[in-house]
This record gives C-alpha cells, structure tokens and sequence, in this order.
DNA sequence: TTATTACTTTATAATTGTTATAATTAGTTT
DNA sequence: AAACTAATTATAACAATTATAAAGTAATAA
C-alpha cells in the first residue's frame, strides 16, 4: 500500500542514496495525480528547498528513471512529463487542453510476440498512446459550433 | 504505385502551393527508406538548395502534416523524426542504434474504443513503438559477454 | 578521530531543436 | 501591370535539457 516506502526501498537496494530532495521529489511523484514536468516538480518544491536547482530535479527524475521507478513521456519539443510506475497502463492524452489520462488495459505482449518474430528484434518493451479529445474540450468545441 | 505523383495531387487538392523545395522535400521522405530528421534532410538537400533555410524545412514539413501526408515521431530532446505516410504501420525502435523499422499490423482499433469507452474521450488516434535491441546490436553484445 | 574518497547538489553556462520575425522573393488574381 | 497573398530566407529568440565546475555532504578507511 504504502508506495513510497516500497519506492525508497528501492532505492536502497541499488544503491542510490536516499537525499532529503530526492525523497521530496518522488513523494511529489506519487501524491500528484498528474503527471508533472520537471519543471512543475521545482515549482512545487521551491518552498521546502528554497535552494533546490532544476539540475537536481533533472538529475533525480533520470535516476529514478533509471532504477524503474519512473516513466518519462516525451513529447517533442514540449517538457517530458513523469509518471511514477504503478501498474501497467496507457495513457490517453487530449489534442486539446494536454490532459492525461490512465487508461488500464493488459500489455500488448501479442504485438512484441511478432515484432520480435518478423523483425529479429530482441524487443523489450513498447510505447503506447491514445489521442484524441477530452470530454471538457469536446463539449467547448461543440458549443462553438452552435454558435456558428 | 507512384507516391510522388499522388503526394503532389493531394497538395493541389488541398490547395498547398507547389514549391521546388516543397517537391525536392517530399520526394526525399519518399525515396529515403529511413525516417529523417529535419536536419537530415536539410543537409541532403543542400547541393540542389543551397540557399534554403532550416525553417523551411520545419515549416513544410508542418504543412505536410497538417494535410496528413507526414507523420511526426517525437522524441523528447532528440530530433523529431518524419515519416511518410503510406499504409498503416507501426515502428519497431533500437534502443542501442536508434535504427527504425517498419512493423505492419493491423490497427489497434478495440483499444481505441475501449479507451473511447472508459475515458469519455474522442478518441482520434493512436501511436505505438516497440523498443530492443535490433539484430546487429544483440549480437555485439553477445560478442561483448563472451569475451568476459 | 582524521583523512580520503565517492556522491550529490548547486549555480551557471552551453547546447540543441524548434519557432518567431522581418525582409525579400515568387506566384496569383484582378 | 498592380495589388495581394503565400513562401522562402536569414537571423534572432526561446525553451527544455545537459554539461561543467565548485562546494557540500555522507560513507569508508586508516
């Protein structure tokens, strides 16, 4: 139940040191229901660590990433945004306003089987995203379209 | 069977101005196998160009997009990498090499509304990628542990 | 304890992919 | 041809991220 202990956990056993920041941010991590960018994760911590660099929050958030604790989705030229690993889900993303959303749904191990088949890769994991729009910005969109 | 030809039908229909460079571009995506990156194709294209400017590059691709000739695969910090639409088809990715390979499987339609179902959205599209290592790179690395 | 070493954070500069801007050129429409 | 619109160019700006070097902190060894 208690994710962050298992998470610091974790990181003991791979030997990452646990720092008063890095606890901050995967506490951050876990609590938000979002899905910050770095930069959201300083704003948000820039109280408790008046002091705290972006660097640090950089850094951390590769470790994590690095350990498994933590999913980066990029997105071009906008800010990747992090996602502390729960279960397996996806991810459904308005065109519109940015939101995300979880979307639980068992992996495609079917589609790695045969990519691993046709194509010799020794494949590891996949990507998945589903686009498209929010039921908010759906609904703004279709007012405009009365007004016309 | 000709892409080129069609490509340019598809911009006249959509009332897109045909450039020289708007041409040279389009038909670069199509000869080129592999999936360039903006700067790849402006540096391929500067002995027939050589006074065009990035911008250019970025702004037709853009345009191509938009009309739905082009894909975009974002990556984060890295180049973005354009990929010419023709049948439906995913990308199976090297992790080592970064090499792209083409991965035909039909599309993921049940997600896509299962997703439509949960989320509430309005759900206009998908993207997936399948992450490994290809099959030069699997085999350096045997290679590697061996000779441990 | 003290000395040594490795890790972490901080502050800042540098890098890089991409976009915005303004001026110029080319194409279209009247 | 004149007026208008679109496209290209050159350059500057921007924003996300990373590299660097200095300073701080913790772990280990002597």
């Amino acid at each position: 139940m208690n994710q962050l202990k298992e998470a610091l956990e974790t990181l003991k056993e791979t030997g990452v040191r646990i720092t008063p920041q890095r606890h901050a941010i995967l506490e951050y991590l876990i609590n938000s229901m979002s899905h910050p960018t770095a930069d959201e994760i300083y704003k948000a911590l820039e109280g408790k660590f008046p002091n705290m660099s972006v660097a640090t929050v950089y850094n951390n958030l590769r470790v994590f990433r690095e350990v498994g604790l933590v999913k980066e989705l990029t997105y071009g030229d906008a800010s990747s945004r992090f996602d502390f690993v729960t279960s397996h889900h996806y991810h459904v993303i308005c065109q519109d306003c940015g939101k995300i959303v979880d979307f639980h749904y068992p992996g495609l191990d079917e589609v790695e089987q045969l990519a691993t088949h046709v194509t010799g890769f020794k494949v590891s994991n996949h990507r998945m995203e589903i686009y498209g729009s929010c039921p908010e910005c759906t609904a703004k969109e279709e007012k405009k379209e009365v007004q016309h």
